[in-house]
DNA sequence: ACAAGTAGGCACAATTTTGTATCCTACATA
DNA sequence: TATGTAGGATACAAAATTGTGCCTACTTGT
């Protein structure tokens, strides 16, 4: 679990530490185009294990960047959509990822 | 040790996985205005130890975005900047400063 | 009857990341 | 002579993060 009441030493500190860890950044990502299911990020998320996308999918949560959805259902369904300060995060993210893909591209 | 050689799934994954890490996002924006000494650094960057600070600048300086300059001077003198791959990623740090002073201020 | 899908929980283990303490050089100043 | 300085190195220890394996309840499909 990520620590808790961690202080941050400024704003750019900060927002790493809110987005930091192994899966947070490609989450977000793919939330970016509306809601998802539980087993459509597990699919889409390469590498995650179940345990590793409930724990993020709790801190994303918990952190208010993400809203999390319960329906009373058998089977069970579990939908996330980002929420409004989730959604200001996509364009940086995006910015990241055009860097991200210029640098591949080099190799 | 950040481990080398870990495949990124995209580019958002890769893009995280460069600029990870506790420390790598507020010294590339304190290397954004130009030239940094490491005491300077380590003065600048609060909480962070000599030697996480020397890791995390080689660590940088292998995935080149940061360039080390050493004088062979005594007592020794070692400068640091921003390498042009570096440089482009300091807008989207901007961004992300800019949403954590937002968040911050929201408390 | 039996397996598969759904969204996880839990205990524990392995890995990764970060921190602490101590040491080094070679010169300068007190 | 002792101490300070800059920029580290190194061994070891602790903490944080991530992974493994096994478990649940209920329903639908074969």
């Amino acid at each position: 679990m990520i620590k808790k009441n961690k202080t941050a030493y400024c704003p750019v500190d900060y927002a790493f530490q809110r987005i930091g860890g192994k899966y947070k950044g490609r989450i977000l990502w793919y939330l970016k185009d509306g809601i998802m299911r539980y087993g459509e990020l597990k699919r889409i998320v390469e590498g995650i294990t179940p345990k590793m996308l409930t724990q993020t999918l709790r801190e994303l949560e918990e952190d208010k960047l993400i809203m999390r959805k319960v329906y009373k259902e058998v089977p069970p369904r579990v939908e996330y959509r980002l929420s409004e300060t989730g959604k200001e995060l996509i364009p940086f993210i995006d910015q990241m990822r055009i860097w991200g893909e210029k640098q591949m591209a080099m190799e």
